[in-house]
RNA sequence: AACUCCAUGGUGUAACGGUAGCACAACAGAUUUUGGUUCUGUUUGUCAAGGUUCGAAUCCUUGUGGAGUUGCCA
């Protein structure tokens, strides 16, 4: 009798376990924070999946929270894009999508709650003089010489900054709490600047605008969020998030709690490098198929579905580490194994004539759309005299491993007949340019002949009268490098030159015509590819998704 | 050397004081009308030193290594 494996849970889904049994809280509620100025990336997606993977589990909820409390870096342009890719991702917020922008008017309020408290102040010292004051790492800060104004003249000052009298930069207002606190986020934190400028959502009404910290706690217990996951880069601030909790006057009690956030080798992953790649035309755009964004992901062919098992396997610690890039490719190629319909595309093509086989004659094929689902029954592939393989499936002096075709070699033609070659054509250069063969009437469809006649390769083939013309754009990996980010020096030295090649004369069997963009299709014996944007019905534009493995060119690489 | 956090094969992740397991990667083989898929097998690990214990990856101490933090960004 073997245990049933008991699935094991990460740290974080164990504490909520706990909450829940102890009677701390009665259900869960969780969300997902963006901040509306730039796009979403898969590092974005392992959070996504945490927070609304979980809400979806324990029968809870998750909210969409834009946390835009700058407006100088924000756009509703953001905003649809990120409600987009999390559909996408297959998630849903229902009625629950929040603006932090929502809360000014109850955040404002809790600062002057702060003020009469003795809690918060007004500061005239500029910028530079904040940060000195501040002391650093090794040395305690020192108390601003306006740190112990009394109550009536910050509420006027901080009312006189809300009505604009002051320049951006003139005075901010401070918790007060203690500058020579070991947490330098605790040293008095500023948590309303005055800047004048347009809120996507707001408009003119504020000209004071509340930072993250005094923002995002608040918001949580507002919305009655239980469990606030967030990245480490948030440890720090976990102390100042619980202070102001501690001295609010808030209707819930959330609870911080920071996970590792995703790395990916071979990549980056900072919105700051990623507008520069799009910025210096390093990529087509935000949605360039070898971006790590959820829109490159998704141009590129990736499945939410394989995102979302991604995220499962990798898992939730605390633990920084950084993620190999084959796991979510492993990932991709599970689903789409699965899920592609199988097609015959030639990428490289070389011409071949059958010699024996008639002028005019034409033929149609049964091929299998899926082994993977039987069910999904065949499909017709013409077959005719003249066709394209491959270049890679030919070889004049191949190597002794070499099972495909060769001079006086035979091979099966997927779903069609056995080939040998006989004769090899060039041109003045010695360039290949026809290869000249004979098949056997009696292998239709690709049987193996009654003499018993054994062949080692299955190689794909493409009716030259029928092929459809098409563009492939193969990607590989955006960096050669595998932590482009670390490396001394530009990370943009550490691109991979050879990241996209264009092949602008593919041959494709006619059923790839008139599929919808976004279909994945394999094409078979070469990977997964997908029907790009660009995609125009006289020119059609396939990605290249991921190849499939590849055992022969593997060894290969070897030698 | 302030504070906080982290440390299990090549990578990531389990084991909650009781046989160190899983996935990816790698390697070898079987099957195969995709050199794909599938299946089988193999290699590789508890940062170090002490302590508690019948028993420690797990608890304690110290050390080592790494990360984050000195925005009026989030």
């Amino acid at each position: 009798m073997s245990v049933p494996p008991t699935p094991s849970k990460d740290f974080i889904r164990e504490l909520i376990d706990e909450d829940l049994s102890s009677g701390k809280h009665d259900g869960t509620v969780t969300r997902f924070p963006p901040e509306p100025n730039g796009y979403l990336h898969i590092g974005h997606a392992k959070s996504i999946c945490l927070n609304f993977g979980i809400a979806e589990e324990y029968g809870g909820r998750c909210h969409l929270r834009f946390d835009d409390t700058n407006p100088t870096k924000e756009d509703v342009e953001y905003v649809d894009s990120i409600k987009e890719d999390i559909k996408w991702l297959g998630f849903d917020w229902g009625d629950h999508i929040y603006f932090a922008s929502d809360y000014f008017e109850k955040l404002h309020e809790w600062a002057i709650h702060l003020i009469e408290e003795g809690k918060a102040y007004v500061d005239d010292q500029n910028a530079e003089e904040i940060r000195k004051g501040r002391g650093d790492l090794q040395n305690p800060g020192v108390d601003s010489p306006y740190r112990d104004r009394l109550v009536e003249e910050n509420i006027d000052l901080f009312r006189r900054m809300k009505e604009g009298e002051f320049g951006d930069g003139e005075k901010v207002l401070r918790a007060r709490i203690d500058m020579a606190h070991p947490n330098l986020n605790m040293r008095d934190p500023v948590i309303y600047r005055i800047v004048h400028a347009e809120h996507h959502r707001t408009g003119d009404t504020w000209c004071i605008y509340p930072m993250y910290d005094f923002t995002h706690g608040q918001s949580d217990a507002l919305e009655y969020i239980t469990h606030s996951l967030c990245t480490l880069e948030f440890e720090n601030h976990r102390p100042l998030y619980d202070w102001f909790l501690d001295n609010l006057p808030v209707p819930s009690r959330p609870r911080q709690i920071e996970f590792g956030r995703l790395n990916l080798n071979y990549t980056v992953m900072s919105k700051r490098k990623l507008l520069q790649l799009v910025d210096e035309g390093m990529v087509s755009g935000w949605d360039d198929p070898r971006m790590p964004t959820i829109s490159g992901i998704r141009r590129r062919g990736y499945p939410a579905e394989a995102i979302r098992e991604f995220c499962k396997t990798i898992g939730i610690t605390k633990f920084k580490g950084t993620n190999d890039i084959s796991l979510l490719e492993s990932a991709v190629r599970d689903v789409l194994n699965r899920d592609a319909n199988r097609y015959m595309a030639v990428l490289n093509p070389i011409k071949l004539v059958i010699t024996n086989y008639p002028e005019d004659k034409e033929e149609e094929f049964d091929a299998v759309i899926n082994p993977e689902q039987p069910e999904l029954g065949t499909r017709k592939v013409p077959f005719s005299r003249e066709l394209y393989i491959e270049r890679d499936d030919f070889m004049e002096d191949p190597p002794k491993k070499f099972f495909r075709l060769a001079p006086g070699k035979e091979v099966r033609f997927r779903s069609a007949y056995f080939i040998r070659c006989d004769e090899v054509v060039k041109d003045d250069d010695g360039n290949i340019v026809e290869l000249r063969c004979t098949y056997d009437p009696e292998t239709r469809g690709g049987q193996n002949p009654p003499d018993g006649r054994k062949v080692k390769a299955t190689i794909h083939w493409v009716s030259a009268k029928h092929a459809v013309d098409a563009e492939v754009r193969v990607y590989d990996r955006l960096f050669a490098n595998e932590s482009p980010d670390s490396g001394e020096g530009n990370f943009l030295d550490h691109l991979n030159q050879d990241s996209l090649a264009v092949l602008e004369n593919a041959k494709l069997e006619p059923n790839l015509a008139g599929l919808e963009t976004e279909t994945t299709v394999q094409f078979e014996r070469l990977g997964y590819f997908c029907v790009d944007s660009d995609s125009e019905e006289d020119k059609l534009v396939f990605n290249r998704t991921v190849p499939l493995r590849d055992s022969w060119a593997k060894a290969q690489k070897k030698n």
